[in-house]
DNA sequence: CCCCAGTCCTGCGGGC
DNA sequence: TGCCCGCAGGACTGGG
């Protein structure tokens, strides 16, 4: 997503736009007026990544911050729908006309900050380090003295920040480390795998563009699925062969409120798969 | 410290 | 067919 619309680097923003849609707005803070006020005419000078949110930095010293949750899309083309259309950015000088902000269930929030907001909202006691530069050492120092389960710690957003639902699963069967697992049990060899798998499977899901699941909703800044849903080896997969083993069958299970799924013979309660 | 249930929403697929 | 229920890529809050 964010590197979808980097183009917009340059580009002179002349209008904020809440389109009118069918359905209840959601979150923008400030007002829109307010909104309005303050990135008129302000230039866009890059586009970042904090966690799952996009930033948008303007010459102003703000930043549009996006935060897409389940269903949000920002988009450099038309949206999929005109009803689920939540916000947009009119621009001028640059290659982009405009910049869309599409949510289907509308959960999603765009928010301006100045620099000191920006610091209390995503410094380092509110999002931890970033997990696609993650190493071994910063996962054991975030999380080693933890007794909660790994696969629940892997989605706190303080410890690392970045890992969804979909990717945490993910992450777990190819490091090898059953989702149970505490995360203070977990020895030097596991921590390693689990660095290692974090950094390549999220990799190669961007290689990919994302997951563009059952209900089709996600897609890059293009409007273009994403093709990672073809490579998942245990999410959404329950009942199935394992890939790996070609024995046991992937298990779901429920932690947090929230699915899990892995292969119970491939990722076993000790041990992991060598790094 | 950490878990849990509830909340914000829409849309879908399954079961009856 | 139609309706109701549960569930979904997330984050936050209050209570225990």
């Amino acid at each position: 997503m964010r590197r979808g619309v980097t183009p917009a680097i340059g580009s002179r923003i002349v209008e904020v736009v809440r389109p009118r849609c069918s359905r209840k707005p959601i979150e923008i803070r400030p007002s829109l007026s307010a909104f309005r006020r303050r990135v008129r005419g302000a230039t866009i000078t890059g586009l970042a990544r904090a966690g799952k949110r996009v930033v948008i930095w303007l010459d102003t010293e703000e930043a549009i911050v996006v935060e897409p949750r389940m269903t949000g899309l920002l988009l450099v083309v038309d949206p999929p729908t005109q009803e689920h259309l939540r916000w947009r950015l009119v621009l001028e000088g640059g290659s982009l006309g405009e910049m869309s902000y599409w949510d289907r269930r509308g959960l999603g929030s765009v928010r301006l900050f100045n620099r000191n907001e920006f610091q209390e909202s995503f410094g380092p006691d509110r999002l931890g380090p970033d997990a696609l530069g993650i190493t071994a050492a910063v996962y054991r120092q975030q999380l080693g003295d933890s007794k909660r389960e790994i696969k629940p710690a892997l989605l706190d957003q303080r410890a690392v920040a970045g890992i969804g639902n979909l990717y945490a699963s993910e992450i777990l069967f190819v490091a090898g480390i059953h989702p149970q697992r505490r995360c203070s049990a977990m020895n030097h060899r596991q921590w390693q795998a689990l660095s290692a798998a974090t950094r390549s499977v999220l990799a190669e899901a961007i290689r990919y563009e994302g997951s563009t699941l059952g209900d089709g909703t996600y897609r890059n800044a293009l409007n273009r699925q994403g093709g990672y849903q073809n490579h998942h080896r245990v999410y959404d997969r329950a009942g199935e062969v394992c890939g790996d083993c070609r024995s046991s069958r992937i298990c779901r299970m429920v932690q947090n409120q929230r699915s899990t799924f892995y292969c119970s013979r491939c990722q076993k309660r000790t041990g992991a798969r060598l790094a």
